[in-house]
DNA sequence: ACCATTATTTAACTTTTGGTCAATAAGCCC
DNA sequence: GGGCTTATTGACCAAAAGTTAAATAATGGT
């Protein structure tokens, strides 16, 4: 009886030996492992920062580190693949939609947009890499905030000022924007807190508490939005 | 003529020879070296991470990797003394008398401690090393977090009660703590963007725009206390 | 069942980098 | 000015880590 790998348990699964047994050259097809190397790249590299070395991400993954040369010529391509993969695949075009929707109350439209952009961008992998980018050079961390400024911002300034009942299109005011700086560092704080300092911010009781905690901030945001700008 | 060093423009500071002319060696009292090298392993640290390489620092420096050794025993040593500096000497304790301080209501303490705070601590050097450590081993930023919870936080809790006009010494609620690290957030926040992401906040026009910024999240925080906890 | 393709590995090379040590010479004291 | 102390250097080592090249062996097609 012949074992391929294709019959065992993991299907296309990496081969993860537990150091013995089996020690089957697998051969994948190109695409399904350059998948796999920069899925495992995404963690690591969030994990263990851009310094990381190839030879422990080519150990978790199974394949021998001369392997990754075969698809990334060198490793700042892998980083730069992995850059593009992160940030491009995440930003969420419904967010635009969502706060130009004009069925839903300024307050629900930014409760809606903040617990969905925790869940989806205010993840360890991303969070730790856009992190791991400001520091070293901010090509990553520029192009992300740019996103944030030509599409989001406005958006929630205009929503802030009609919640104020504030009718002037006028550019955002310096302390308009800072107060929503506020915000928005308050909630992407919970973020820091969690994926950099590794606390553990909730109790496991409730788990629908992150969501409360940002409803909270919006709330707070824009209950202050009223006495700062309005009148 | 001679030229020794001494006779130069800069007294007591570090060759930096340019490339050319008085490749002289200059020896320095083992204080003052000492002192140099901290200092500049400070800033090195700050803007390469911890990875940073000790030849690059002591390019910088002006001197030899190998002298390096001769005032820290390892790269490790280095580190940890970089630690002591930034974080050890910068903590405040007046912060926690100025919040104690019985003639000053909670707006001011708040206000006051908040812009002292951002020029002491949300600074490039220390904002940067915290972060860094944060990424690899959490252990000073774990140590940062705690100083800021036993000695802090309770204060801080205590006076938007006070704000609030609420008597209870009770332990503060899950919710207090997170609208107050709403507002801390709010502020670091300022930092991560500047020191971080490279952002210039501020416009060269108005100097004292960031105390400006600072009142108006604090204001914010304290006027969204009273409608969350006040009845 | 065999062949051609190419995914994968083995083994090497090179550069980087923390660390050591004997030799050198700057500054101080007499 | 001569000599002692020790700050400073140049040369070197070894391990770590990126990169390359040739050999090996799955897999798919015929």
């Amino acid at each position: 009886m012949r074992f391929t790998q294709d019959s065992v348990s993991a299907p296309n699964k990496a081969i993860q030996i537990a150091g013995n047994a089996t020690p089957v050259r697998r051969r994948m097809s190109t695409a399904d492992r350059r998948r796999q190397i920069i899925d495992g790249a995404i963690q690591f590299f969030a994990k263990h920062g851009l310094d990381g070395q190839l030879r422990n991400l080519t150990k978790e993954l199974g394949i021998t580190h001369a392997l990754l040369y075969h698809y990334f010529p060198t490793k700042d391509a892998l980083i730069k693949q992995v850059y593009e993969e992160v940030f491009e695949s995440r930003w969420k075009p419904e967010w635009e939609t969502l706060l130009d929707n004009n069925k839903l109350s300024p307050e629900e439209k930014l409760n809606a947009f903040y617990i969905d952009y925790s869940g989806t961008v205010l993840t360890h992998d991303l969070v730790r890499i856009l992190i791991f980018s400001g520091l070293s050079d901010h090509t990553i961390s520029d192009r992300f905030f740019e996103m944030l400024r030509s599409r989001l911002i406005p958006r929630l300034i205009r929503e802030t000022r009609k919640y104020c009942q504030r009718s002037t299109r006028a550019k955002p005011s310096h302390r308009e924007l800072e107060h929503l700086m506020g915000l928005h560092g308050g909630i992407f704080y919970i973020a820091i807190r969690r994926w950099i300092y590794g606390q553990a911010i909730y109790d496991a009781s409730s788990p629908n508490t992150e969501q409360e905690v940002i409803r909270d901030r919006v709330d707070s945001y824009l209950l202050a939005a009223k006495t700062l700008f309005t009148n």
